[in-house]
Order: C-alpha cells, then structure tokens, then sequence
RNA sequence: GACCCUAUGGUCUAGCGGUUAGGACACAUCCCUUUCACGGAUGUAGCCCGGGUUCGAUUCCCGGUAGGGUCGCCA
C-alpha cells in the first residue's frame, strides 16, 4: 500500500520555517515513495481564520513548489505571482477560482477523502465522540467530554527516533485523562487530529519534535477506536544560531521573510533538506529530483539543529548564478520595481545588458537595486568613504585626461575602453587603479560594483562622459 | 517538579570498536582579477564530562552536565 502523509497546518496568517520543513519532509517522502500528499487545514479555531491566513500557508507551499495531491485547490488569485515559481520544476497544482462564501475559507477541494478544512468536519467529530461516549471510553466531566486515558506507559514505535517509552508525568498521574471536546462544543486538537488522520487513511505522520510526548495520547486514541495508528516520524526542531527555540518572532522564522529579502525557492528547498537530513555522501547542493531520489526516514537525524543564514545564504549565491536569463530577468526587474525603480522606461536591450554586468556578482535580489541602481537613475551620491579617498585634488587632471581619451573614441566597448584606460594610466605615469577608481566612482557612486569596463559599455559614451563631468566638478 | 528526546570544529554534517576523524558554510592568509563577486591554494578549529565493557573507545552501556520538547477546555 502506498503511503498517504499530510501536512496539516492551521492558518494563523504566518508559517513557521519549522513548519514549512515539516511541509517539505512529508512531500519528500510521498514523492520518494510514489504515495500521496495531502493539505489539511486545521482550522478549528475560528477567530484566526479567514482567507488571507489560508492564503499564507497555501502561497507558502506554491513558493517552494510543494504540490499536493488532495487538499484545497489554488485559485489564481493567488496574492504570489506565478513567476516566482521555479520554471525548472512542474506544479501540479491545478489553477482555479477561490470561491469564498464569508469570513471562512471554502475553497474548492480536491480528494476523496474530504472535507479537507477541519471547520467542514463538526459533523464527524461529534460522531466520533459520541462513539467513545457510548462505548464508555469517554465521560462527561464539568460540561466538557474527557477521554478515559490509559495509566500504563505507552510505547511508541518511531521511524526517526526508534521506541519511546512515554511514562506518565507526575501531572498526569493524578489525572491521565484529558479533555476531547470542550464545553463550548468544540473538539480540541489531539482529538481532531487523531479523527482525520483515521478518516483519511494516514499512513504516516511526520511532524515536528515537539509532538513526540503526546503521541501517547494520540495511540491511545486510535486503539480506542479500533484502528491500527500510523507510523510516526519525529523530525528534529530548528533551532535560532544561538541555540534556543525558534519562535514566531524571531528573525527568519517566517517562511514569507525569505521570499521578501528576494531568495530562491530552490535555495531554500535545499538548505531546508540539510537540516536534519543528510545524503551522507558530502554532497550539499542537491536538486529536488536527487533529493526525491535519496531521501527516507531512517536518514533523518535526531537532534535539533540551528538555523545558518550564511549558509542558506551560500547556496543562495549558488543557484542565482546559474539561473537561466528568462527568469533572472524576471525577478531583477521585480526587484527593482520593489525598489521604487521602473526599468521599464528603458529599452529592454539596455535592461539586459545591464542586468548582463550583474549576473553572479550578487545574491540576494534585495541588493540589486542598491548594486546596479545607477544604471536607471543619474541622480544618486557618492559613497562618502572613498569619494573621500579617491575624489583627490591630484587625481582631477588624471580624470580629465581620461575623459577626454574616452571623448576622442569612436568605438565604445569594453575592450576598446580597457585598452585606452591602460594607455592613459600609462601616458600619466600612473597605475591602472588610479584611474579605475575615481571613474568607478564617478559612474556608480559605488567603490564596488560591475566590471567597469562593460558597465561604461552599457551605460554609453553619452552618460558615461556626462558622470566623468560632473565628478570633475564635485572634486572642485 | 515529572516525563521524553538529543550531544563530532563557531554552524550544518560524514564516519568508525583500532582512521593522519572526512566534507560544506563561516573565518584568516595567499594567488587570480588593479573593484566586488567567482575560481584556485593554504591555514586556525572538533568527538561534552565521569565511570564501566574491551587488548583498545569519539563509536557500546550507565551516570552526570548541557540544550530542546511535553505535561492546557492552545495548535
């Protein structure tokens, strides 16, 4: 039997980096195994919800490419545009129409074994407690239902961290039983939990650490409705760099924080995949198909690891530089649109061959504005610490002398100005650099930046002759 | 407090009853490039502590310590 493994998130409008690895690991394994990925919405509270929540969870996943085969369906509408999405790897996620009747999310579904928002499942819930009730496994007790747990330790047969031995704590040895349906009516999470996972035929369930202690209550459920319990897994908890818990909020603990300071998805995919799971081969930028391909349980680690931003940041640089031009023009432009800079009043040649200079030079998409602004703006200061070191007196008449070689040039291109520069350094007597320098600044603002060669290319003898002017003169 | 999980450089990890304990990120130095980045080379740095088993423990067992988790009419 193929396994069945859901993700089963409840919309609070934020998901969590734990959360989205959690996503992750259980749409690699029912990848890996050709079985079933399914998206419950635990949405048992009703005052967090609404669509916009829903809407967080389900872009979070679209982002990162998780797609899955029962569960609610993506509408277009989609606040995440479609060109965010890795064009190297198909969604299967069918595109539809979100229909929403009032505040709760009632998004179309797909599956047989729905409803797959916990809000649609009153109906099953109260059945099911009405079973324990009536079976006498359950009693009422101060207008609430408490489900009559078992005193003895319970061992649970996980695939990560192998049999645990859970014994009653002191707390619970005065009272083991717990509360399944409040007094307000409501079912409380193990129990839902337990009832969906029964329903939908789960095979497996791979979720955080944290859970690992009340998996007893949740065995002890499933006996107590006559079901065999899922295999569990219990994945490691990521940690913040110093090592305590990574709560909501924490820096980069939202997944959304990752696609706003301008990542990759396939970046964090695969940063995602090393924490806590290991090929064991020391290879460390893996594609999603190779990842599909290795991963399983029994690789997964035991102990939580800490988050490494450096490193995520790493791999970032790894797949920016060979993403393909199409879609690394996408996201440069979208970038700089967030940046208040429409490079669409320039002609797209410009565009690209600017964006052509800046390939690989940088890595996350929220430093190219400030990398390669110039290139769409005339106005902007120079940086203030070498405007200082190269803006000299003696270096003015070096400057002019070059504005003037550049001047006296037909041709504009990188090699032609790379030779005459050189020819003009040497003429004065001087270094290359003395050169390079102040001109870099004085087409840039910056002292770091694109080849300066190609970016005078770009920017044209007009412009390039016309910044060369305009630092003459604020050397004074 | 009780119960549970975990422990290899700063971080992520590989590994094994006998290894010069391997890789990656980060860091330092050098080369390349007269920017930055990339690439190349080199270097600093590690088996939590104490017992036991064993000819021999980083590896197996026990204890301690430390970190994390759970004990809700939160999820």
């Amino acid at each position: 039997m193929k396994p069945r493994v859901r993700f089963a998130p409840s919309p609070t409008g934020y998901l969590h980096i734990g959360g989205a690895r959690t996503a992750l690991f259980n749409w690699l394994y029912a990848r890996h195994t050709g079985g079933t990925f399914i998206l419950r919405i635990e949405d048992t509270d009703a005052a967090r919800n609404s669509q916009e929540a829903v809407d967080v969870i389900l872009n979070g996943l679209r982002w990162l490419c998780l797609d899955w085969d029962e569960g609610p369906i993506v509408g277009q509408a989609s606040s995440l545009s479609s060109e965010r999405v890795s064009a190297s790897i198909e969604v299967k996620v069918p595109l539809a129409s979100p229909t929403v009747t009032g505040k709760m999310p009632v998004l179309p579904c797909k599956g047989n074994f729905g409803p797959y928002f916990q809000s649609q499942r009153s109906e099953i819930y109260k059945r099911r407690v009405q079973e324990l009730l009536s079976r006498g496994l359950a009693y009422e007790h101060e207008g609430a239902v408490k489900f009559k747990m078992q005193r003895e330790p319970v061992t649970i047969h996980d695939l990560v961290v192998g049999d645990v031995v859970r014994k009653l704590t002191d707390r619970e040895e005065l009272d083991p039983d717990f509360v399944i349906l409040r007094s307000d009516g409501q079912p409380v999470f193990h129990f839902v939990n337990v009832v969906d996972d029964l329903e939908m035929d789960i095979t497996h369930v791979i979720r955080g650490e944290d859970h690992l202690s009340n998996t007893a209550k949740h065995i002890a459920l499933f006996q107590a409705f006559g079901v065999k319990p899922p295999h569990y897994a219990h994945i490691p908890l990521i940690l913040n760099p110093d090592g305590s818990k990574m709560s909501k909020r924490d820096i980069g603990a939202s997944l959304t924080s990752y696609l706003d300071e301008g990542f990759l998805p396939e970046a964090v995919v695969n940063y995602l995949c090393l924490l806590g799971w290991s090929p064991k081969d020391n290879r460390e930028k893996l594609s999603r198909a190779e990842v599909v391909e290795r991963f399983d349980l029994p690789q997964i680690l035991r102990h939580n690891a800490r988050f490494d931003y450096e490193k995520l940041l790493w791999l970032q640089g790894e797949y920016a530089r060979e993403l393909a031009d199409d879609r690394f023009y996408e996201l440069a432009v979208h970038a700089f649109a967030k940046a208040g800079m429409d490079t669409n009043r320039f002609p797209l040649t410009y565009v690209k061959a600017a964006l052509d200079t800046c390939k690989g030079k940088f890595k996350l998409f929220n430093e190219l504005p400030a990398y390669a602004g110039f290139y769409f703006r005339d106005e902007f200061e120079y940086n203030a610490d070498d405007a200082k070191k190269v803006f000299i007196p003696e270096n003015k008449p070096r400057l002019e002398k070059l504005r003037d070689a550049f001047a006296a040039l037909n041709a504009f291109d990188a090699a032609t100005l790379e030779t005459a520069l050189k020819e003009t350094a040497r003429q004065l007597g001087v270094k290359a650099g003395a050169l390079i320098h102040p001109t870099r600044l004085a087409a840039t603002g910056n002292p770091h930046g694109p080849s300066l060669y190609h970016l005078l290319e770009v920017l044209g003898k007009e412009k390039s002759l016309a910044r060369i002017e305009k630092a003459l003169a604020a050397i004074g």
